[in-house]
DNA sequence: ATAATAGTGTCTTTTAGACAATATCAC
DNA sequence: GTGATATTGTCTAAAAGACACTATTAT
Protein backbone atom coordinates (compact mmCIF):
# COMPACT_ATOMS: atom_id res chain seq x y z
CA UNK A 1 0.00 0.00 0.00
CA UNK A 2 3.09 1.99 -0.17
CA UNK A 3 2.28 4.40 -3.19
CA UNK A 4 2.47 8.15 -5.09
CA UNK A 5 -0.99 9.61 -4.60
CA UNK A 6 -0.01 11.60 -8.11
CA UNK A 7 1.08 8.10 -10.09
CA UNK A 8 -2.08 6.17 -9.30
CA UNK A 9 -3.69 4.30 -12.55
CA UNK A 10 -6.73 6.04 -14.01
CA UNK A 11 -10.04 4.43 -12.71
CA UNK A 12 -13.74 5.29 -13.00
CA UNK A 13 -15.89 3.87 -10.46
CA UNK A 14 -19.57 3.22 -11.02
CA UNK A 15 -22.38 1.37 -9.23
CA UNK A 16 -24.71 -1.11 -10.70
CA UNK A 17 -28.08 -1.50 -8.79
CA UNK A 18 -30.22 -4.55 -9.40
CA UNK A 19 -33.76 -3.74 -7.83
CA UNK A 20 -35.86 -7.42 -7.29
CA UNK A 21 -39.07 -7.18 -6.87
CA UNK A 22 -42.28 -9.30 -6.66
CA UNK A 23 -44.94 -8.53 -9.48
CA UNK A 24 -48.02 -11.54 -9.79
CA UNK A 25 -45.86 -14.32 -7.66
CA UNK A 26 -42.72 -13.76 -9.75
CA UNK A 27 -39.13 -11.84 -9.28
CA UNK A 28 -38.97 -8.89 -11.57
CA UNK A 29 -35.37 -7.04 -12.17
CA UNK A 30 -35.20 -3.28 -12.81
CA UNK A 31 -33.56 -2.80 -16.30
CA UNK A 32 -33.32 0.62 -18.34
CA UNK A 33 -33.01 0.90 -22.08
CA UNK A 34 -29.61 2.52 -23.14
CA UNK A 35 -30.12 5.50 -24.80
CA UNK A 36 -26.10 5.73 -25.94
CA UNK A 37 -23.49 4.03 -27.53
CA UNK A 38 -22.01 1.60 -26.65
CA UNK A 39 -24.81 -0.93 -26.21
CA UNK A 40 -27.17 1.58 -27.34
CA UNK A 41 -30.82 0.20 -27.45
CA UNK A 42 -29.67 -2.20 -24.92
CA UNK A 43 -30.63 -3.54 -21.59
CA UNK A 44 -28.86 -2.41 -18.53
CA UNK A 45 -29.30 -2.12 -14.50
CA UNK A 46 -30.01 0.76 -13.49
CA UNK A 47 -26.06 2.74 -12.12
CA UNK A 48 -23.68 5.64 -12.68
CA UNK A 49 -20.74 7.05 -11.39
CA UNK A 50 -19.84 7.19 -7.91
CA UNK A 51 -19.47 11.33 -6.93
CA UNK A 52 -16.02 12.08 -5.36
CA UNK A 53 -17.01 12.73 -1.99
CA UNK A 54 -19.57 10.00 -1.83
CA UNK A 55 -20.13 7.12 -0.14
CA UNK A 56 -20.57 3.60 -2.07
CA UNK A 57 -23.69 2.80 -0.59
CA UNK A 58 -24.71 6.37 -1.36
CA UNK A 59 -24.07 6.21 -5.02
CA UNK A 60 -26.28 3.19 -5.00
CA UNK A 61 -29.10 5.13 -3.24
CA UNK A 62 -29.46 7.54 -5.55
CA UNK A 63 -28.58 6.23 -8.80
CA UNK A 64 -31.87 4.08 -7.13
CA UNK A 65 -34.11 7.18 -6.70
CA UNK A 66 -32.92 9.26 -10.19
CA UNK A 67 -33.21 6.26 -12.41
CA UNK A 68 -36.44 4.41 -11.04
CA UNK A 69 -37.86 7.15 -8.58
CA UNK A 70 -38.04 4.13 -6.04
CA UNK A 71 -36.50 5.84 -3.43
CA UNK A 72 -39.16 5.51 -0.60
CA UNK A 73 -39.26 4.18 1.61
CA UNK A 74 -35.59 3.73 1.68
CA UNK A 75 -35.03 -0.21 0.67
CA UNK A 76 -32.69 -2.73 1.24
CA UNK A 77 -29.81 -1.89 -0.01
CA UNK A 78 -26.75 -4.78 0.26
CA UNK A 79 -23.88 -4.84 -2.09
CA UNK A 80 -22.66 -8.08 -3.09
CA UNK A 81 -19.77 -7.54 -5.66
CA UNK A 82 -17.01 -5.76 -7.41
CA UNK A 83 -16.58 -6.28 -11.10
CA UNK A 84 -13.13 -4.73 -12.86
CA UNK A 85 -12.51 -6.92 -15.60
CA UNK A 86 -10.12 -4.89 -18.17
CA UNK A 87 -12.33 -4.13 -21.13
CA UNK A 88 -15.37 -4.22 -19.43
CA UNK A 89 -16.92 -0.89 -20.77
CA UNK A 90 -15.10 -0.71 -24.20
CA UNK A 91 -13.72 3.12 -23.42
CA UNK A 92 -12.12 3.04 -20.22
CA UNK A 93 -11.18 1.06 -17.49
CA UNK A 94 -13.94 0.66 -15.15
CA UNK A 95 -15.04 -0.85 -12.09
CA UNK A 96 -18.62 -1.21 -10.85
CA UNK A 97 -19.53 -2.07 -7.50
CA UNK A 98 -23.00 -3.79 -7.38
CA UNK A 99 -26.06 -3.51 -5.02
CA UNK A 100 -28.79 -5.39 -4.88
CA UNK A 101 -31.97 -3.10 -3.74
CA UNK A 102 -35.37 -5.21 -2.58
CA UNK A 103 -38.57 -2.84 -2.61
CA UNK A 104 -41.90 -4.07 -2.16
CA UNK A 105 -44.08 -4.75 -4.53
CA UNK A 106 -44.74 -1.68 -6.56
CA UNK A 107 -47.96 -1.08 -8.30
CA UNK A 108 -47.30 1.18 -11.00
CA UNK A 109 -44.26 0.02 -12.45
CA UNK A 110 -41.93 3.35 -12.24
CA UNK A 111 -40.89 6.09 -14.64
CA UNK A 112 -37.35 7.65 -13.17
CA UNK A 113 -36.67 11.35 -13.72
CA UNK A 114 -33.31 10.99 -15.01
CA UNK A 115 -32.69 7.76 -17.61
CA UNK A 116 -34.88 7.53 -20.36
CA UNK A 117 -36.91 4.54 -19.84
CA UNK A 118 -36.73 1.88 -17.36
CA UNK A 119 -38.68 -1.69 -17.20
CA UNK A 120 -39.78 -4.29 -14.73
CA UNK A 121 -38.91 -7.85 -15.91
CA UNK A 122 -39.41 -11.12 -14.95
CA UNK A 123 -36.03 -12.48 -14.13
CA UNK A 124 -36.61 -15.41 -16.08
CA UNK A 125 -37.44 -14.07 -19.26
CA UNK A 126 -34.69 -11.88 -19.53
CA UNK A 127 -32.42 -12.75 -22.10
CA UNK A 128 -28.81 -12.32 -20.71
CA UNK A 129 -27.73 -11.70 -24.32
CA UNK A 130 -29.52 -8.56 -24.03
CA UNK A 131 -27.79 -6.74 -21.35
CA UNK A 132 -25.13 -4.71 -21.78
CA UNK A 133 -21.47 -4.48 -20.48
CA UNK A 134 -21.20 -7.68 -18.05
CA UNK A 135 -24.57 -6.91 -16.69
CA UNK A 136 -25.43 -10.61 -17.22
CA UNK A 137 -23.08 -11.89 -14.54
CA UNK A 138 -23.91 -8.70 -12.21
CA UNK A 139 -27.94 -10.22 -12.22
CA UNK A 140 -27.22 -13.52 -11.60
CA UNK A 141 -24.80 -13.26 -8.96
CA UNK A 142 -27.49 -10.94 -7.23
CA UNK A 143 -29.99 -13.76 -7.84
CA UNK A 144 -27.54 -16.09 -6.25
CA UNK A 145 -27.07 -13.78 -3.54
CA UNK A 146 -30.42 -13.10 -2.95
CA UNK A 147 -31.53 -16.92 -3.03
CA UNK A 148 -28.65 -17.42 -0.27
CA UNK A 149 -29.89 -14.25 1.59
CA UNK A 150 -33.33 -15.75 2.40
CA UNK A 151 -31.88 -18.35 4.01
CA UNK A 152 -30.62 -16.73 7.41
CA UNK A 153 -31.41 -12.94 6.84
CA UNK A 154 -35.62 -11.65 7.42
CA UNK A 155 -35.03 -9.68 3.78
CA UNK A 156 -37.79 -11.74 2.84
CA UNK A 157 -40.11 -9.33 4.31
CA UNK A 158 -38.24 -6.14 2.21
CA UNK A 159 -40.83 -7.70 -0.58
CA UNK A 160 -43.38 -7.37 1.24
CA UNK A 161 -45.55 -4.19 2.41
CA UNK A 162 -45.27 -2.60 5.82
CA UNK A 163 -48.19 -5.40 6.53
CA UNK A 164 -48.61 -8.72 4.54
CA UNK A 165 -50.13 -12.14 5.87
CA UNK A 166 -48.09 -15.11 5.66
CA UNK A 167 -49.18 -16.09 2.55
CA UNK A 168 -47.78 -13.57 1.00
CA UNK A 169 -44.01 -13.71 2.53
CA UNK A 170 -44.44 -17.51 1.62
CA UNK A 171 -45.11 -16.42 -2.39
CA UNK A 172 -41.48 -14.72 -1.74
CA UNK A 173 -39.72 -17.56 -0.77
CA UNK A 174 -41.53 -19.50 -3.67
CA UNK A 175 -40.49 -16.61 -6.33
CA UNK A 176 -37.39 -16.67 -5.40
CA UNK A 177 -36.05 -19.68 -4.69
CA UNK A 178 -38.41 -21.24 -7.28
CA UNK A 179 -39.67 -23.60 -5.45
CA UNK A 180 -43.52 -24.77 -4.20
CA UNK A 181 -43.54 -24.57 -0.39
CA UNK A 182 -46.45 -26.48 2.05
CA UNK A 183 -48.12 -23.54 3.69
CA UNK A 184 -49.04 -25.38 6.92
CA UNK A 185 -45.16 -26.13 8.04
CA UNK A 186 -43.88 -23.08 5.98
CA UNK A 187 -46.44 -21.27 8.44
CA UNK A 188 -45.19 -23.01 11.69
CA UNK A 189 -41.60 -22.80 10.56
CA UNK A 190 -42.13 -19.00 10.33
CA UNK A 191 -43.63 -18.36 13.69
CA UNK A 192 -41.51 -20.17 15.25
CA UNK A 193 -38.36 -17.96 14.59
CA UNK A 194 -38.08 -14.79 16.99
CA UNK A 195 -38.39 -11.51 15.95
CA UNK A 196 -39.37 -12.76 12.24
CA UNK A 197 -43.17 -11.62 12.34
CA UNK A 198 -44.80 -9.57 14.50
CA UNK A 199 -48.70 -10.08 14.45
CA UNK A 200 -50.62 -6.76 14.55
CA UNK A 201 -53.55 -8.48 15.68
CA UNK A 202 -55.99 -7.55 12.35
CA UNK A 203 -57.04 -9.31 9.31
CA UNK A 204 -56.85 -9.42 5.95
CA UNK A 205 -61.18 -8.96 4.91
CA UNK A 206 -62.37 -9.51 1.31
CA UNK A 207 -60.19 -12.70 0.18
CA UNK A 208 -61.87 -16.02 -0.59
CA UNK A 209 -61.13 -17.81 2.20
CA UNK A 210 -60.47 -17.47 6.10
CA UNK A 211 -59.12 -13.89 6.91
CA UNK A 212 -55.34 -14.30 7.05
CA UNK A 213 -53.84 -12.77 10.23
CA UNK A 214 -51.83 -9.60 9.49
CA UNK A 215 -48.26 -9.18 10.55
CA UNK A 216 -45.27 -6.64 10.36
CA UNK A 217 -41.45 -7.46 10.07
CA UNK A 218 -39.87 -7.56 13.56
CA UNK A 219 -36.97 -6.75 14.89
CA UNK A 220 -34.68 -10.11 14.15
CA UNK A 221 -32.54 -9.87 11.02
CA UNK A 222 -31.26 -12.94 11.27
CA UNK A 223 -33.18 -16.86 10.96
CA UNK A 224 -31.50 -19.19 13.08
CA UNK A 225 -31.51 -22.24 12.51
CA UNK A 226 -31.82 -21.00 8.90
CA UNK A 227 -34.50 -21.91 6.43
CA UNK A 228 -34.04 -24.65 4.30
CA UNK A 229 -34.07 -24.57 0.79
CA UNK A 230 -35.96 -27.85 -0.97
CA UNK B 1 -24.25 4.59 -17.40
CA UNK B 2 -23.52 7.48 -19.88
CA UNK B 3 -20.98 9.31 -19.18
CA UNK B 4 -17.70 11.24 -20.67
CA UNK B 5 -14.67 9.29 -20.38
CA UNK B 6 -12.73 12.30 -19.63
CA UNK B 7 -14.73 13.59 -16.96
CA UNK B 8 -14.74 10.96 -14.36
CA UNK B 9 -13.55 11.99 -10.75
CA UNK B 10 -9.91 10.27 -9.95
CA UNK B 11 -10.33 6.72 -8.27
CA UNK B 12 -7.28 4.74 -6.97
CA UNK B 13 -8.24 1.03 -6.79
CA UNK B 14 -6.56 -1.22 -4.41
CA UNK B 15 -6.96 -4.90 -3.22
CA UNK B 16 -6.40 -5.86 -0.02
CA UNK B 17 -5.67 -9.27 1.14
CA UNK B 18 -6.87 -11.40 4.16
CA UNK B 19 -4.37 -14.43 4.02
CA UNK B 20 -5.69 -17.24 6.44
CA UNK B 21 -3.94 -20.14 7.39
CA UNK B 22 -3.81 -22.32 10.48
CA UNK B 23 -0.75 -22.66 12.74
CA UNK B 24 -1.21 -25.04 15.63
CA UNK B 25 -4.80 -25.26 15.55
CA UNK B 26 -5.37 -21.80 15.80
CA UNK B 27 -6.97 -19.30 12.67
CA UNK B 28 -4.05 -17.01 11.89
CA UNK B 29 -3.48 -13.62 9.35
CA UNK B 30 -0.65 -12.66 7.48
CA UNK B 31 -0.11 -8.79 8.77
CA UNK B 32 2.41 -6.66 7.29
CA UNK B 33 4.13 -3.87 8.97
CA UNK B 34 3.87 -0.18 7.18
CA UNK B 35 7.13 1.89 6.59
CA UNK B 36 5.67 4.55 5.51
CA UNK B 37 2.95 7.72 6.73
CA UNK B 38 0.48 7.16 7.01
CA UNK B 39 -0.29 4.93 9.75
CA UNK B 40 3.59 4.34 9.36
CA UNK B 41 4.46 1.51 12.15
CA UNK B 42 0.71 0.17 12.30
CA UNK B 43 0.07 -3.49 11.05
CA UNK B 44 -1.75 -3.91 7.75
CA UNK B 45 -3.27 -6.06 5.04
CA UNK B 46 -0.95 -6.89 2.35
CA UNK B 47 -2.25 -4.96 -0.77
CA UNK B 48 -1.44 -2.64 -2.95
CA UNK B 49 -2.69 -1.18 -6.65
CA UNK B 50 -4.18 -2.47 -9.27
CA UNK B 51 -2.92 -2.07 -12.15
CA UNK B 52 -4.45 -0.32 -15.95
CA UNK B 53 -4.76 -3.24 -17.37
CA UNK B 54 -4.82 -6.28 -14.67
CA UNK B 55 -7.91 -8.11 -13.15
CA UNK B 56 -8.96 -7.86 -9.63
CA UNK B 57 -8.04 -11.33 -8.83
CA UNK B 58 -4.97 -11.18 -10.33
CA UNK B 59 -4.15 -8.18 -8.60
CA UNK B 60 -5.09 -9.95 -5.57
CA UNK B 61 -3.09 -12.88 -6.48
CA UNK B 62 0.20 -10.73 -7.43
CA UNK B 63 -0.16 -8.49 -4.63
CA UNK B 64 -0.44 -11.56 -2.33
CA UNK B 65 2.97 -13.02 -4.08
CA UNK B 66 5.16 -10.26 -3.88
CA UNK B 67 4.36 -9.15 -0.09
CA UNK B 68 4.27 -12.91 1.67
CA UNK B 69 5.62 -14.88 -0.94
CA UNK B 70 2.87 -17.16 -0.74
CA UNK B 71 1.89 -17.57 -4.41
CA UNK B 72 2.45 -21.38 -4.38
CA UNK B 73 0.41 -23.21 -4.74
CA UNK B 74 -2.08 -21.18 -6.18
CA UNK B 75 -3.95 -20.17 -3.07
CA UNK B 76 -7.81 -20.16 -3.01
CA UNK B 77 -8.89 -16.38 -3.09
CA UNK B 78 -12.52 -15.27 -3.12
CA UNK B 79 -13.40 -11.50 -3.12
CA UNK B 80 -15.69 -10.49 -0.11
CA UNK B 81 -15.90 -6.90 -0.37
CA UNK B 82 -15.45 -3.25 -1.58
CA UNK B 83 -14.39 -0.61 0.90
CA UNK B 84 -14.96 2.86 -0.42
CA UNK B 85 -15.51 5.68 1.99
CA UNK B 86 -14.56 8.82 1.00
CA UNK B 87 -11.68 9.32 3.94
CA UNK B 88 -10.77 6.12 4.25
CA UNK B 89 -7.19 7.33 3.42
CA UNK B 90 -6.14 10.87 3.96
CA UNK B 91 -4.39 11.24 1.14
CA UNK B 92 -6.87 10.77 -1.76
CA UNK B 93 -10.13 8.35 -2.38
CA UNK B 94 -9.33 5.12 -2.59
CA UNK B 95 -11.54 1.71 -3.56
CA UNK B 96 -10.37 -1.22 -2.15
CA UNK B 97 -11.34 -4.81 -2.78
CA UNK B 98 -11.01 -6.96 -0.45
CA UNK B 99 -9.71 -10.43 -1.08
CA UNK B 100 -10.07 -13.73 1.85
CA UNK B 101 -6.73 -16.27 0.70
CA UNK B 102 -7.04 -19.50 2.08
CA UNK B 103 -3.91 -21.26 2.46
CA UNK B 104 -2.22 -24.49 3.59
CA UNK B 105 -0.60 -24.30 7.21
CA UNK B 106 2.92 -22.82 6.22
CA UNK B 107 6.27 -24.21 8.68
CA UNK B 108 8.61 -21.25 8.31
CA UNK B 109 6.17 -17.96 8.40
CA UNK B 110 6.94 -15.58 5.34
CA UNK B 111 9.77 -13.54 4.10
CA UNK B 112 8.14 -11.50 1.32
CA UNK B 113 10.23 -9.50 -1.31
CA UNK B 114 8.54 -6.49 -1.52
CA UNK B 115 7.45 -5.62 1.66
CA UNK B 116 9.55 -4.84 4.97
CA UNK B 117 8.51 -7.46 7.11
CA UNK B 118 5.01 -9.56 7.87
CA UNK B 119 3.98 -11.61 10.57
CA UNK B 120 1.75 -14.12 11.14
CA UNK B 121 -0.75 -13.12 13.88
CA UNK B 122 -3.51 -15.02 15.84
CA UNK B 123 -6.62 -13.37 14.75
CA UNK B 124 -7.79 -13.55 18.53
CA UNK B 125 -5.09 -11.87 19.36
CA UNK B 126 -5.02 -9.01 16.85
CA UNK B 127 -5.84 -5.61 18.16
CA UNK B 128 -8.16 -3.61 16.26
CA UNK B 129 -6.66 -0.29 17.38
CA UNK B 130 -3.29 -1.04 15.99
CA UNK B 131 -4.32 -1.57 12.46
CA UNK B 132 -4.07 1.14 9.70
CA UNK B 133 -7.55 2.55 7.45
CA UNK B 134 -10.59 0.93 8.03
CA UNK B 135 -8.47 -2.71 8.17
CA UNK B 136 -9.62 -3.80 10.98
CA UNK B 137 -13.29 -4.03 9.66
CA UNK B 138 -12.10 -5.21 6.71
CA UNK B 139 -10.39 -8.10 8.30
CA UNK B 140 -13.33 -8.71 10.39
CA UNK B 141 -16.01 -9.03 7.32
CA UNK B 142 -13.32 -11.57 5.74
CA UNK B 143 -13.35 -14.02 8.94
CA UNK B 144 -16.81 -13.46 9.12
CA UNK B 145 -17.03 -14.67 5.38
CA UNK B 146 -15.13 -17.40 6.04
CA UNK B 147 -17.66 -18.94 8.57
CA UNK B 148 -20.12 -19.23 6.46
CA UNK B 149 -18.21 -20.32 3.62
CA UNK B 150 -17.19 -23.50 6.13
CA UNK B 151 -20.95 -24.10 5.89
CA UNK B 152 -21.79 -24.52 2.32
CA UNK B 153 -18.47 -24.68 0.45
CA UNK B 154 -15.33 -27.21 0.85
CA UNK B 155 -13.03 -24.58 1.37
CA UNK B 156 -11.79 -25.82 4.53
CA UNK B 157 -9.67 -28.56 2.52
CA UNK B 158 -7.69 -25.31 1.92
CA UNK B 159 -6.36 -24.87 4.91
CA UNK B 160 -4.69 -28.44 4.78
CA UNK B 161 -2.15 -29.75 2.99
CA UNK B 162 -2.71 -31.88 -0.18
CA UNK B 163 -2.83 -34.95 1.96
CA UNK B 164 -4.64 -34.93 5.21
CA UNK B 165 -6.69 -36.65 7.92
CA UNK B 166 -9.93 -35.86 9.39
CA UNK B 167 -8.77 -34.58 12.46
CA UNK B 168 -6.93 -32.04 10.36
CA UNK B 169 -10.04 -31.09 8.78
CA UNK B 170 -12.25 -31.16 12.14
CA UNK B 171 -9.34 -28.86 13.37
CA UNK B 172 -10.03 -26.28 10.73
CA UNK B 173 -13.87 -26.23 11.82
CA UNK B 174 -13.08 -25.97 15.10
CA UNK B 175 -10.73 -22.93 14.68
CA UNK B 176 -12.46 -21.23 12.41
CA UNK B 177 -15.89 -21.71 14.21
CA UNK B 178 -14.23 -21.47 17.65
CA UNK B 179 -16.20 -24.43 18.50
CA UNK B 180 -15.51 -27.65 19.88
CA UNK B 181 -16.67 -30.77 17.41
CA UNK B 182 -17.32 -34.25 18.40
CA UNK B 183 -14.76 -36.36 16.39
CA UNK B 184 -17.35 -39.27 15.81
CA UNK B 185 -20.13 -37.40 14.81
CA UNK B 186 -17.84 -35.08 12.00
CA UNK B 187 -15.91 -38.20 10.55
CA UNK B 188 -19.84 -39.60 9.61
CA UNK B 189 -20.70 -36.39 8.71
CA UNK B 190 -18.07 -34.98 6.26
CA UNK B 191 -17.67 -38.82 5.00
CA UNK B 192 -21.22 -38.50 4.13
CA UNK B 193 -20.97 -35.65 1.42
CA UNK B 194 -20.57 -37.23 -1.49
CA UNK B 195 -16.87 -35.67 -3.42
CA UNK B 196 -16.01 -34.00 -0.26
CA UNK B 197 -13.26 -36.05 0.75
CA UNK B 198 -11.42 -38.88 -1.61
CA UNK B 199 -9.58 -41.79 0.55
CA UNK B 200 -6.07 -42.46 -0.47
CA UNK B 201 -6.34 -45.61 1.07
CA UNK B 202 -2.97 -44.66 3.08
CA UNK B 203 -2.42 -43.48 6.23
CA UNK B 204 -0.17 -40.99 8.58
CA UNK B 205 1.70 -43.28 10.85
CA UNK B 206 4.16 -42.60 13.74
CA UNK B 207 1.06 -41.06 16.01
CA UNK B 208 -0.08 -41.41 19.35
CA UNK B 209 -3.22 -43.74 18.66
CA UNK B 210 -4.68 -45.93 15.57
CA UNK B 211 -2.88 -44.30 12.28
CA UNK B 212 -5.88 -42.46 10.42
CA UNK B 213 -6.00 -42.41 7.03
CA UNK B 214 -5.29 -39.70 4.71
CA UNK B 215 -7.67 -37.97 2.09
CA UNK B 216 -7.38 -35.72 -0.63
CA UNK B 217 -9.50 -32.89 -1.24
CA UNK B 218 -12.73 -34.58 -3.26
CA UNK B 219 -13.98 -32.70 -6.87
CA UNK B 220 -17.35 -31.20 -4.68
CA UNK B 221 -17.32 -27.59 -3.84
CA UNK B 222 -20.29 -27.41 -2.14
CA UNK B 223 -21.66 -29.40 1.04
CA UNK B 224 -25.13 -30.06 0.77
CA UNK B 225 -26.77 -29.97 3.02
CA UNK B 226 -25.02 -27.90 4.89
CA UNK B 227 -22.56 -28.03 7.54
CA UNK B 228 -24.57 -26.86 10.86
CA UNK B 229 -22.54 -24.69 13.32
CA UNK B 230 -23.45 -25.11 16.82
C1' DA C 1 -74.06 -25.75 1.01
C1' DT C 2 -69.59 -25.35 -1.63
C1' DA C 3 -65.18 -23.82 -2.66
C1' DA C 4 -61.37 -21.57 -1.08
C1' DT C 5 -57.78 -20.24 1.86
C1' DA C 6 -55.83 -19.99 6.86
C1' DG C 7 -54.10 -22.21 10.43
C1' DT C 8 -53.34 -26.46 13.66
C1' DG C 9 -52.38 -31.23 14.69
C1' DT C 10 -50.47 -35.79 13.92
C1' DC C 11 -47.57 -38.95 12.26
C1' DT C 12 -43.34 -40.42 9.73
C1' DT C 13 -38.85 -39.78 8.14
C1' DT C 14 -34.57 -37.58 8.44
C1' DT C 15 -30.92 -35.49 10.75
C1' DA C 16 -28.17 -34.14 14.61
C1' DG C 17 -26.00 -35.15 18.88
C1' DA C 18 -24.50 -37.80 23.00
C1' DC C 19 -21.84 -41.34 23.96
C1' DA C 20 -20.42 -46.32 24.06
C1' DA C 21 -17.73 -49.75 21.70
C1' DT C 22 -14.11 -51.33 18.94
C1' DA C 23 -9.56 -50.79 16.22
C1' DT C 24 -4.79 -49.99 16.04
C1' DC C 25 -1.07 -47.71 16.90
C1' DA C 26 3.38 -45.90 20.35
C1' DC C 27 5.33 -46.78 24.44
C1' DG D 1 -0.05 -54.30 29.12
C1' DT D 2 -1.56 -48.64 29.17
C1' DG D 3 -2.85 -44.59 26.97
C1' DA D 4 -3.90 -42.33 22.99
C1' DT D 5 -6.39 -41.41 18.87
C1' DA D 6 -9.39 -43.21 14.88
C1' DT D 7 -13.48 -45.12 13.42
C1' DT D 8 -17.89 -47.35 13.78
C1' DG D 9 -22.19 -48.21 16.10
C1' DT D 10 -26.22 -47.29 18.97
C1' DC D 11 -29.50 -44.74 20.98
C1' DT D 12 -32.04 -40.38 21.71
C1' DA D 13 -33.68 -35.90 20.65
C1' DA D 14 -34.81 -32.51 17.42
C1' DA D 15 -36.20 -31.01 12.99
C1' DA D 16 -38.37 -31.48 8.50
C1' DG D 17 -41.97 -33.07 5.68
C1' DA D 18 -46.38 -35.29 4.24
C1' DC D 19 -50.82 -34.72 4.91
C1' DA D 20 -55.25 -34.82 7.49
C1' DC D 21 -58.11 -31.84 10.01
C1' DT D 22 -60.47 -27.68 11.69
C1' DA D 23 -61.67 -22.57 11.09
C1' DT D 24 -63.71 -18.92 8.65
C1' DT D 25 -64.71 -16.45 5.03
C1' DA D 26 -67.27 -15.34 -0.06
C1' DT D 27 -70.45 -16.94 -3.07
Amino acid sequence: MDYDPHAFPPFAVTVDVVVLTLVDGRLHVVLVKRGVEPFKGDWALPGGFVRVDEDLATAAARELAEETGLGHPAPFLEQFGVYGDPGRDPRMRVISVGYVAVVPRVEEPQGGSDAAESFLAPVDEVDPASLAFDHRHILEDAIDRARTALERSTIATRFCPAEFTVAELREVYEAVWGVELDPGNFQKRVADVDGFLEPTGRHRRGGRGRPPELYRAGPASVIEPPMRRP
